[in-house]
DNA sequence: GCCAACGTTGGC
DNA sequence: GCCAACGTTGGC
Protein backbone atom coordinates (compact mmCIF):
# COMPACT_ATOMS: atom_id res chain seq x y z
CA UNK A 1 0.00 0.00 0.00
CA UNK A 2 0.88 3.81 -1.10
CA UNK A 3 0.96 6.86 0.81
CA UNK A 4 -0.22 10.15 -0.80
CA UNK A 5 -0.76 14.04 0.33
CA UNK A 6 -3.26 15.62 -2.07
CA UNK A 7 -4.24 19.32 -2.26
CA UNK A 8 -7.15 21.22 -2.27
CA UNK A 9 -8.45 24.76 -1.89
CA UNK A 10 -11.12 24.18 0.72
CA UNK A 11 -13.11 26.97 -0.61
CA UNK A 12 -13.39 24.68 -4.28
CA UNK A 13 -13.46 21.53 -3.06
CA UNK A 14 -13.13 20.75 1.32
CA UNK A 15 -12.58 17.94 3.33
CA UNK A 16 -16.70 18.32 4.27
CA UNK A 17 -17.14 18.79 0.73
CA UNK A 18 -15.81 15.36 -0.02
CA UNK A 19 -17.74 13.83 3.15
CA UNK A 20 -20.74 15.31 1.92
CA UNK A 21 -20.33 13.96 -1.49
CA UNK A 22 -19.56 10.17 -0.36
CA UNK A 23 -16.76 10.37 -3.10
CA UNK A 24 -15.33 12.44 -5.76
CA UNK A 25 -13.52 12.60 -8.88
CA UNK A 26 -9.89 14.03 -8.21
CA UNK A 27 -10.31 15.97 -11.18
CA UNK A 28 -8.13 19.17 -12.33
CA UNK A 29 -4.73 18.55 -11.92
CA UNK A 30 -2.32 19.64 -14.36
CA UNK A 31 1.18 19.01 -13.92
CA UNK A 32 3.27 15.72 -14.92
CA UNK A 33 4.71 15.38 -11.53
CA UNK A 34 1.13 15.30 -10.41
CA UNK A 35 0.18 13.10 -13.30
CA UNK A 36 3.02 10.26 -12.67
CA UNK A 37 1.60 9.96 -8.91
CA UNK A 38 -1.70 9.57 -9.76
CA UNK A 39 -0.43 6.86 -12.18
CA UNK A 40 0.92 5.13 -9.44
CA UNK A 41 -2.40 5.19 -7.21
CA UNK A 42 -3.92 1.70 -6.67
CA UNK A 43 -6.94 1.41 -5.32
CA UNK A 44 -6.86 1.35 -1.39
CA UNK A 45 -4.15 3.39 -0.91
CA UNK A 46 -4.61 5.92 1.87
CA UNK A 47 -4.11 10.04 1.31
CA UNK A 48 -4.02 12.55 3.33
CA UNK A 49 -6.05 15.68 2.54
CA UNK A 50 -4.54 19.24 2.56
CA UNK A 51 -6.32 22.57 2.25
CA UNK A 52 -3.84 24.74 0.49
CA UNK A 53 -4.06 28.69 0.51
CA UNK A 54 -6.77 28.85 3.60
CA UNK A 55 -5.76 26.86 6.34
CA UNK A 56 -2.66 25.70 4.94
CA UNK A 57 -3.07 21.98 6.66
CA UNK A 58 -3.76 18.63 6.74
CA UNK A 59 -7.12 18.15 7.54
CA UNK A 60 -8.04 14.00 7.24
CA UNK A 61 -7.38 10.64 5.74
CA UNK A 62 -9.04 9.49 2.29
CA UNK A 63 -8.77 6.52 0.18
CA UNK A 64 -8.07 5.77 -3.65
CA UNK A 65 -11.25 4.31 -4.32
CA UNK A 66 -10.61 4.09 -8.16
CA UNK A 67 -7.66 3.99 -10.25
CA UNK A 68 -6.37 6.62 -12.70
CA UNK A 69 -8.91 7.28 -15.65
CA UNK A 70 -9.42 9.78 -17.94
CA UNK A 71 -10.06 13.37 -16.31
CA UNK A 72 -14.09 14.39 -17.25
CA UNK A 73 -13.51 18.27 -17.16
CA UNK A 74 -10.17 17.51 -19.58
CA UNK A 75 -10.90 18.07 -23.07
CA UNK A 76 -7.40 17.22 -24.71
CA UNK A 77 -7.25 13.79 -23.28
CA UNK A 78 -4.34 13.88 -22.02
CA UNK A 79 -4.63 14.36 -17.90
CA UNK A 80 -6.24 11.85 -15.82
CA UNK A 81 -8.12 11.69 -12.31
CA UNK A 82 -8.51 9.16 -9.57
CA UNK A 83 -12.10 8.73 -7.30
CA UNK A 84 -11.43 8.94 -3.53
CA UNK A 85 -13.36 8.67 -0.72
CA UNK A 86 -13.14 10.18 2.86
CA UNK A 87 -11.46 7.73 5.67
CA UNK A 88 -11.74 9.96 8.33
CA UNK A 89 -11.13 13.93 9.74
CA UNK A 90 -8.31 14.81 11.94
CA UNK A 91 -9.24 15.58 15.56
CA UNK A 92 -6.72 17.80 15.01
CA UNK A 93 -5.47 19.39 11.86
CA UNK A 94 -1.72 19.27 11.16
CA UNK A 95 -0.40 22.90 10.24
CA UNK A 96 2.34 23.40 7.23
CA UNK A 97 4.30 25.45 9.59
CA UNK A 98 4.26 21.65 12.15
CA UNK A 99 5.39 20.05 9.29
CA UNK A 100 7.86 22.05 8.00
CA UNK A 101 9.36 22.72 11.50
CA UNK A 102 9.62 18.53 12.06
CA UNK A 103 12.69 17.11 11.12
CA UNK A 104 10.83 13.56 10.86
CA UNK A 105 8.97 15.32 7.97
CA UNK A 106 11.86 17.63 6.27
CA UNK A 107 11.73 14.78 2.90
CA UNK A 108 8.61 14.95 2.29
CA UNK A 109 7.99 15.44 -1.55
CA UNK A 110 5.54 18.44 -0.91
CA UNK A 111 7.97 20.09 1.44
CA UNK A 112 10.65 19.84 -1.01
CA UNK A 113 8.40 20.68 -3.98
CA UNK A 114 5.99 23.13 -2.06
CA UNK A 115 4.28 23.40 -5.90
CA UNK A 116 3.14 19.85 -5.99
CA UNK A 117 -0.41 19.24 -5.66
CA UNK A 118 -0.34 15.30 -5.74
CA UNK A 119 2.99 14.44 -3.69
CA UNK A 120 4.13 10.65 -2.14
CA UNK A 121 4.69 10.33 1.40
CA UNK A 122 6.23 7.50 2.60
CA UNK A 123 4.70 5.46 5.27
CA UNK A 124 6.93 6.68 8.12
CA UNK A 125 5.78 10.12 6.86
CA UNK A 126 1.96 9.41 6.68
CA UNK A 127 2.21 7.62 9.95
CA UNK A 128 4.11 10.66 11.72
CA UNK A 129 1.57 13.12 10.72
CA UNK A 130 -1.55 10.79 11.62
CA UNK A 131 0.51 10.70 15.20
CA UNK A 132 0.31 14.63 14.98
CA UNK A 133 -2.96 14.76 14.52
CA UNK A 134 -3.89 12.60 17.57
CA UNK A 135 -2.17 14.91 19.62
C1' DG B 1 17.34 23.38 -28.60
C1' DC B 2 18.09 27.51 -25.91
C1' DC B 3 16.33 31.05 -23.21
C1' DA B 4 13.61 35.16 -22.08
C1' DA B 5 9.04 36.40 -21.09
C1' DC B 6 5.05 35.35 -19.10
C1' DG B 7 1.48 32.79 -16.33
C1' DT B 8 0.21 30.08 -12.22
C1' DT B 9 0.57 28.15 -7.67
C1' DG B 10 0.69 28.77 -3.09
C1' DG B 11 2.92 30.53 1.21
C1' DC B 12 3.42 34.54 3.79
C1' DG C 1 -0.51 42.13 -2.37
C1' DC C 2 4.02 40.35 -2.91
C1' DC C 3 7.18 37.12 -4.41
C1' DA C 4 9.68 32.64 -5.07
C1' DA C 5 9.46 28.47 -7.54
C1' DC C 6 8.09 26.31 -11.46
C1' DG C 7 5.89 25.33 -15.89
C1' DT C 8 4.83 26.84 -20.52
C1' DT C 9 5.23 29.44 -24.68
C1' DG C 10 7.34 31.39 -28.51
C1' DG C 11 11.18 33.78 -30.97
C1' DC C 12 15.43 32.87 -32.77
Amino acid sequence: MNYWLMKSEPDVFSYDDLVEKGRAEWDGVRNHSAKLNMMAMRKGDQAIFYHSNIGVEAVGIMEIVEEAAPDSTDETGKWVAVHVAPVRKFVRTVSLKTMKSDPALADMQMIRQSRLSVSALKRAEFDHIVALSEG
